[in-house]
DNA sequence: CAGTATCCCGCTTGATACTG
DNA sequence: CAGTATCAAGCGGGATACTG
């Protein structure tokens, strides 16, 4: 059971989807979580070449606060965190794969009819 | 015949299609063309309040450059232009859908167990 | 190990004015 | 009607250094 949506709240509600994926680096560490991995601060390190440590951080920080990711902290010393997806963040799932497919299907139309000119813009 | 993705790719893809849907008034201005809709610039500027004649007229370009909006010149004075998704523009629904489906995916997963808590962070 | 704290820069956005 | 041009502000992100 969907709920209703008018042009206005369906583009607020697509543009708070994307607030919760944007974000230079948030994709990145989500697949490298899909599929049940779990992973340590300093694993992301070692898995995505160029992250800063503050943005690391940021980035993480954010997608625990939206419900997508969730933080397990180990209390010892030297201390231990584990990241891993919430129920929710491994539902992103098919909205990803439908972004993807939409991407792949912009080639397949363009080649279909690649002879259309109907007086577009010089 | 989907491609092949690895984490890195994958988030590479998504990141693209996150490209052509970021901007302030993008999404505004798509939803009102989904639905085979036809604009014209003043309907915009009526349609969305708020935005400027330079934000509209650049989410337009960028949206008409990406192949997502077609653009119609009718070369009279004063000018009209009419405005209207392409194929794979219209193609996009799907994957709208599917992340407001996943936004609206977040209170039931919410509710539905409320009390377990598994030593979140404080 | 797993972070915080500062400083700084570029890019997007907004305000305003002008035009074929 | 349907734009373009210019200038300034705000915010995300990068570099670097420090800490329980």
């Amino acid at each position: 059971m969907g709920k209703i949506y008018t042009p206005a709240t369906a583009a607020v509600g697509v543009e708070e989807v994307l607030r919760l994926l944007e974000g230079r680096w948030k994709l990145i560490i989500l697949f490298h979580l899909f599929g049940g991995q779990v992973q340590r601060y300093s694993d992301f390190e070692k898995l995505i070449p160029g992250i800063s440590q503050k943005m690391l951080a940021q980035q993480l920080r954010q997608l625990e606060a939206d419900g997508i990711v969730s933080r397990k902290l180990y209390p010892q010393v030297p201390p231990k965190v584990e990241y891993r997806l919430t129920e929710w963040g491994q539902a992103l799932c098919p909205a990803l794969d439908a972004m993807l497919k939409w991407a792949e299907k912009r080639e397949s139309l363009l080649s279909a009819h690649d002879g259309d000119a109907t007086q577009e813009s010089s």
